[in-house]
DNA sequence: GTCTATAGAAGGATAGAC
DNA sequence: GTCTATCCTTCTATAGAC
């Protein structure tokens, strides 16, 4: 029954991405895969045929569910400043929802830097930094941003949201040490990066 | 001779610290160290007894030399604007000497958390805390930063640093397609963030 | 499609000669 | 202290029955 088949074939799709998630492509085990997705490791070679292959399809899509976040830059009702305290409130929100993404994606590109290339080959950065900058041009005037800054601005922004996660590991020790909770910390993160970017660019 | 065997666990824990920043505790493997360092694989166990140990050595090594480049935050010397600059100058100068240190920092942390808080217990957080803010307290007074939004900034401030380090794999890609060199970012990064944090503290 | 059993290779670790 | 040879476990992958 393709009812079965598609079940099952999800069923290792949803343990390989916790397994992988948890463990990194190296340090992952087949064995891991099949026993959290209830079958033997023989079914998950009859569905993905390797490791590598198995991989791929899971990084795509975590990929691919990361990248799809930074879509409303693009919008094209917002004013600047809306639009990055909306970055920062969706965006952080994400990431509380799948906290272990960032260093996940950030380490296997790290290893293995043509698997993202393959996936961002079709995107037009050239065309997406000619929108924003289109979109904001008049507003930029009054900001400190330019056509030139416009990459580390960018960048600035993504970093303030994702590096807490990534550095999670460290961060959340040391912050337990202070009293703070990583919770609350990231909960006010939200606004605390609007206010600090938007001072950041007001000439 | 002692001075042979100095020079082979150095050889060893140089190669060790190569191999593990290139590809991580699970992707190393015993035979590219020994192999890099010139030698068997019976001696990195004569040495070193197993490769977690190996590899603690030079975990701990690492993340040592990056936790040493903070110090100056406590400088006496320099009102809170020099600091910044200095911050900024001095850090990514460091990362650009050593670019695969922030990902593999992040990565093995997050994967043993446990590794690191061995190293940071001895750390007084609350005191560094209390006399970086009794250093600029009178300052502070005067830019958008207190008691309660000090974690926030000052992770800000290692956030825009690191993480275009971290994110190497996909940013050079990005950047590739852009027309923009990945060195050259860098390098106008130290004085872009440097202006960007001090805008966005002034009040 | 799913299972058991196992091939085949690779990796960490050790024994023992020198 | 250094080497060769090898053990033993683990892991990916496949063969073949059902």
């Amino acid at each position: 029954m393709p009812e079965n088949n598609k079940l099952t074939e999800e069923k290792i799709f949803e343990a390989a991405t916790d397994v992988f998630l948890e463990k990194g492509m190296d340090g992952a085990r087949m064995q891991d895969i099949a026993n959290k997705a209830g079958i033997n490791k023989a079914l998950l070679h009859y569905y993905f045929r390797t490791k590598d292959k198995l991989f791929s399809a899971v990084f795509e899509m975590i990929a691919k569910k990361i990248f799809r976040k930074f879509a409303p830059i693009l919008d094209d009702s917002l004013t600047l400043e809306e639009k990055i305290r909306f970055f920062f409130k969706e965006h952080i929100s994400f990431l509380q929802q799948n906290p272990s993404l960032p260093g996940f994606l950030l380490n296997e590109v790290n290893r293995n830097p043509a698997r993202i290339r393959k996936l961002l080959s079709s995107v037009d950065f050239e065309m997406i930094w000619l929108k924003l900058y289109n979109q904001h041009k008049d507003e930029f005037d009054k900001y400190n941003i330019n056509m030139e800054t416009l990459p580390q601005f960018m960048i600035s922004m993504v970093a303030i949201s994702v590096f807490p996660f990534a550095a999670k590991g460290i961060l959340q020790g040391i912050l337990d040490r202070l009293g703070i909770d990583f919770n609350q910390y990231i909960e006010e993160r939200k606004e605390f990066a609007a206010d600090f970017v938007i001072r950041a660019i007001k000439k």
